[in-house]
DNA sequence: CTCCTTATTGCAGTTACTTGCAATAGAGAA
DNA sequence: TTCTCTATTGCAAGTAACTGCAATAAGGAG
């Protein structure tokens, strides 16, 4: 996973937003720890650079990245939020609340329910990174 | 929606847990009030009644009926969680995000997902009261 | 009915995350 | 480069939910 913050920057400035130093290196964070990475870690990662990065800061570039989509979360079990890069590949997850396993699956597995709820409904489901927890093979 | 306490109190029993009368009038609030509740009204509720009733422990039975699949929650976007009597019909949600419009959609509809996840991964979900949000018709 | 084990409660403190506000600083205009 | 507007930050307080611990009480045994 990667970004291009040239591109990323170009769009968030014509959109009206600033791109300031505290969202890059928090953008960078997301990218370089790698898959789903807690808040916390973000801000333990950005910390090391500039010390008075504040905890509220990292929660609201986060966010802020979530509403730009350039960011997904999702809700663990367990109350924490984690964050990852949405980059090229839109996925989703099925997690084993017992030993933690997880299998990425892509948004293709979800298209015919979401085609359902369009035809049933009129309803456009707009997530792009959903985590369906529940038990492995192994685990049952 | 209504729930047979005697029934629920033997099972309760039976497992080795404890009807206590915080329990019992926790989760008669949860079917008084009906619907999606959240834990906020519970307590207010309850709080009429045994005023020395505390939060944690309304928080604690809500989780404790959750496990016991007596109650279902869902998490809203905007951190709430809402509760609802796990009864007789399990269901799923398309919630609008931009005016609450809430569609209740049947277990039946997320099956052929399910089973793809089974068959697949080997992967049995466990959620039984899952909200999908995006937009409805008229919002789009 | 009384006793005993231990599940549950109340309480207070903690965690994960959000928010109001005044100070700071992007970034487009001149 | 300088000016100006206002998006964003740091800080501190606030919120929903969780948790450790000592006191309480459910409920089975006798
Ligand atoms: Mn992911
Ligand atoms: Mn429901
Ligand atoms: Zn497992
Ligand atoms: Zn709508």
């Amino acid at each position: 996973m990667s970004h291009n913050m040239e591109e990323i920057a170009a769009r968030l400035r014509g959109a009206g937003y600033r791109v300031t130093p505290q969202r890059q290196l928090i953008l960078d964070a997301v990218c370089e720890l790698g898959g789903h990475v807690t808040a916390e870690a973000v801000y333990e990662s950005v910390q090391e650079i500039v010390p008075s990065l504040n905890q509220g800061t990292v929660y609201r570039a986060l966010n802020f990245f979530c509403d730009e989509r350039i960011v997904t979360a999702t809700r663990q079990p367990d109350g924490r939020t984690v964050y990852e890069l949405a980059g090229q590949n839109p996925h989703h997850h099925f997690v084993c609340q017992v030993c933690g396993a997880d299998y990425e699956v892509s948004q293709q597995m979800l298209r015919p329910l979401f085609e359902r709820a369009r035809q049933e409904y009129g309803f456009a489901v707009e997530m792009d990174h959903i985590s369906f927890f529940g038990r492995c093979r192994e685990c049952r």
